[in-house]
DNA sequence: GCCGTGGATGGAAGCGCTTACATGCGGAGG
DNA sequence: CCTCCGCATGTAAGCGCTTCCATCCACGGC
C-alpha cells in the first residue's frame, strides 16, 4: 500500500529498474539471475529498485531470450473421473517442484479427427508451442499427431501407450493383473462372465485387460461394449446385460466407474451383489471403497504414474538419458465384497 | 514421413518460411494471421512453404510482440477430491473454447506463508507472469498476495471469496442452503447436532455453512474440527466424536468427503446410519450417490462455477465490463437416505 | 614505477514475431 | 497521356530479456 500501485499488468521493464538503480540492464539481469559477478553495493541498489518497482521479468521476454518456456504440458481426454485427476495431481506436484509450470489440455469435446484440419491437432500444436515437453495419454490423440510430435523432437512421454521409438512410454500393468483377477473370480466358483467396457483401441489399457481376462476365461467370458467409461454408460450397458437372457454370473468391468454403474443397475433390477451377480472394477478410485458392497478392484498407482511421467519428461528435457524408456508399474488386486463372499478370517 | 523431419523443437522460423516462399516475413505474418491484404498467388506460395517446413510460430515471439499470452491461469489448493477437479473441468472447457491455454497451479504442499519470501507467493507471481488473467480459489492464497494481484491490475476472478473491489468474485450459495438443510434435519425429529469440519477461515464456504446451520440450530449444534476436508480426516474426527459421551443424533458435515468418512466411522463403531446417527454432506460428488446409505447433501454447480469464472475472466481481459461482479450461484438440497427415513411416497 | 590480471560493468547483438510506415505498381479517371 | 489512388509488398523498429565481448579499474608482483 505504501508503494505506488502503478504496476500495470506486465508494465515495468528491466530498463526502468536499471535506470532507477543507475546501472545497465545487463547488471540487473546478472544480479537477478546470479550469473556473473556483481559488487555488493551494486547488488543492493538493484535489489532495492526491483523491490520498489515490484519488477517481475516478462515471461515472454525471458522465454524468447532463453529459448525455453519453463513449462510442461499434459494432454488427457477429460477430467471427469478420478483417474486422470489423480495422475494430474502426481504430475503437477513433481513438475512444479522442478520449477516448471503446467499447461493442461483436455481433448474432450473436440472432434475425433475425420480427416483434415481437426481441432485436436491444432490444440496440441498450440500446446506444443508453449512448453518444453509434453505428456500425452494413450489414445487421446490421433496417431499421426503423435508422430508429428515425435518428428518435431519435442520431449515426449506417453502414458498407457504402446512402446514407441522417439518417446518414453509409461503405463500400469494390465494383462497379468487381469489374469489374477480372473483366477480370483474362478476361485469363487463363478462360471459365466461378461467383460463390460470392451476395448475400443487395440493396445490401450482396457484392451490389455480384456486380453488377460480372455486368456484365463476363454469362451466363458463375453465382451460387452459401453459407450464411455462412466457410471452412466456402465449403468445403461449393465441394465441391458443383466436384463437379458444369458445373465452372467460375474461382471468384470473395465474400470471402477463402469462397475459402480453396474452395481446401480443390479440394484435397480432387484439383483443382489455379489449374491446374484459379482462385480469387479479397476483403478481403485475413492468411490470404490465407499460403494456397498465395496468394490473388488485392481489398484493402479495413478499418482505415481503422473509423478514418474514428470520426472522422465524432465530428464528428457535436460537431455539426460532415461533409464528405462518403456516402463510398466505394478498393480495390486484389492479384494472387497463385490466379487463374492469370503471366509471371515480369510485373506 | 515424406517431409524431412528436420523440425527441431522450435526450429523453423518465419525467416525460413519467407525465404522459401520468396517473400518478406511481413507477408508471411500477414498471410498467417489474416491481417492486411495478400494476393492470391502469394498466399499460395506462403502456405505451401509453411506446410513443407511444418512451421509453427514461436509462442514466445508472438507473445512478446503481441504483448499478451493467450493463456489463463487457475490456482487451487489441490485436486484430490472431485470438487476442484469438477470446477477445473468447467474452466478448462470454456477457456480453451475461447482459444486460450490453461495453466494450473496447486498450492498443496507449499508452505502457508510464515512471513517472508514464501513459496506460494513466488509460484503465484510466476504464474501471473505467464497469463493474461487468473482465477483463484478463496483461501488458497494469502490475503496480501491477492492484494498484490489486484494492485497489478491483472484480470482476476476469485471463487468462494468475499466480494472485493478490483476483482470479480463468484461463489455458490451457502448460508441459506445450510438453513434449509438444518430445517430438514429438524423435520426428522433430530435434536442434538454436530457440525463436522468447523471453519478455518472466516468467510470461506465452510464458515458460511456453519453460520447458516448455527442460525437455525443455535446451541443444539456443536462445531467439531477436522484436520482437512478429506475422507480420512473426516473418519478420524467422526470416530472421536461418535465414540464420545454426548454422541450427536445428526452429523452435518462440511462436505461430502468428510461425510463419507463419518459413515465409515459409524460403521466401524457398529452404529447404523441413519438409524443411530444421521449424516449429511455437501457438494454432491459422485461417491455421495454410491455410498450406502446414499448421502443427503447440498448440490452445488461445480462445473458451472468454473465455466462462469472462465467467461467472466475473458470479459475482464477483453476490457468489457462484467455484468455482475459478485455473483452467487444457487444450490439444491438433495435428500437421500443418510439423513433419516422418509415416507416411501414422499418427496 | 610499470605491466599483468581478474573482477565489475556497459554495449550491443540477437531471440522470433507483429506492425506502422514507406515504396512500388497498375488501372481508372480526366 | 498524365495523375491519383489503392492494393500488394518490403523495411525496419520495436516487444523485454540474456549474454558474449569489450572496456575499465584497482591491485599485486617484478
Amino acid at each position: 500500500m505504501d508503494e505506488r500501485a502503478d504496476a500495470q499488468a506486465g508494465g515495468v521493464t528491466i530498463y526502468e529498474v536499471a535506470q532507477r538503480a543507475g546501472v545497465s540492464i545487463a547488471t540487473v539481469s546478472r544480479t537477478l539471475r546470479g550469473t556473473g559477478p556483481v559488487a555488493g553495493a551494486t547488488r543492493e541498489k538493484v535489489l532495492r529498485a526491483v523491490e520498489e518497482l515490484r519488477f517481475t521479468p516478462s515471461r515472454a521476454g525471458v522465454s524468447l531470450a532463453e529459448g525455453r518456456h519453463a513449462a510442461n504440458g499434459i494432454v488427457f481426454p477429460n477430467l471427469s473421473g478420478p483417474y486422470f485427476a489423480e495422475v494430474l495431481i502426481g504430475y503437477e506436484e513433481v513438475t512444479s517442484e522442478l520449477g516448471r509450470s503446467v499447461v493442461i489440455l483436455s481433448t474432450k469435446g473436440r472432434e475425433p479427427t475425420p480427416r483434415g484440419t481437426d481441432a485436436i491437432r491444432d490444440a496440441v500444436r498450440e500446446l506444443a508451442g508453449r512448453v518444453d515437453g509434453l505428456v500425452v495419454f494413450g489414445s487421446t490423440v490421433p496417431g499421426d499427431v503423435v508422430e508429428e510430435l515425435v518428428a518435431s523432437r519435442l520431449p515426449l512421454v506417453l502414458i498407457s501407450h504402446a512402446p514407441m521409438p522417439g518417446a518414453v512410454t509409461l503405463r500400469s500393468e494390465n494383462t497379468a493383473s487381469a489374469r489374477a483377477l480372473a483366477h480370483h473370480l474362478l476361485g469363487h466358483g463363478h462360471a459365466e462372465f461378461a467383460f463390460l467396457g470392451a476395448p475400443y483401441a487395440t493396445g490401450d489399457d482396457v484392451d490389455l485387460r480384456w486380453q488377460g481376462v480372455r486368456e484365463v476365461l476363454g469362451d466363458a467370458v463375453q465382451p460387452v461394449l459401453t459407450a464411455e467409461y462412466t457410471v452412466e454408460s456402465g449403468y445403461q450397458a449393465a441394465l441391458r446385460l443383466l436384463r437379458g437372457a444369458g445373465r452372467p454370473r460375474a461382471v468384470i468391468c473395465s474400470d471402477d466407474e463402469v462397475a459402480l454403474g453396474t452395481i446401480l443397475a443390479a440394484e435397480e433390477l432387484g439383483l443382489s451383489v455379489p449374491h446374484d451377480v459379482a462385480v469387479t472394477g479397476w483403478d481403485d478410485i475413492m468411490a470404490a471403497r465407499h460403494a456397498r458392497p465395496a468394490l473388488t478392484t485392481v489398484r493402479q498407482p495413478m499418482r505415481e504414474l503422473g509423478a514418474r511421467a514428470a520426472r522422465a519428461l524432465d530428464a528428457l528435457i535436460a537431455g539426460l538419458g532415461v533409464e528405462d524408456a518403456h516402463r510398466t508399474l505394478d498393480t495390486e488386486l484389492i479384494v472387497r465384497g463385490s466379487c463374492g463372499p469370503h471366509p471371515p478370517g480369510g485373506h
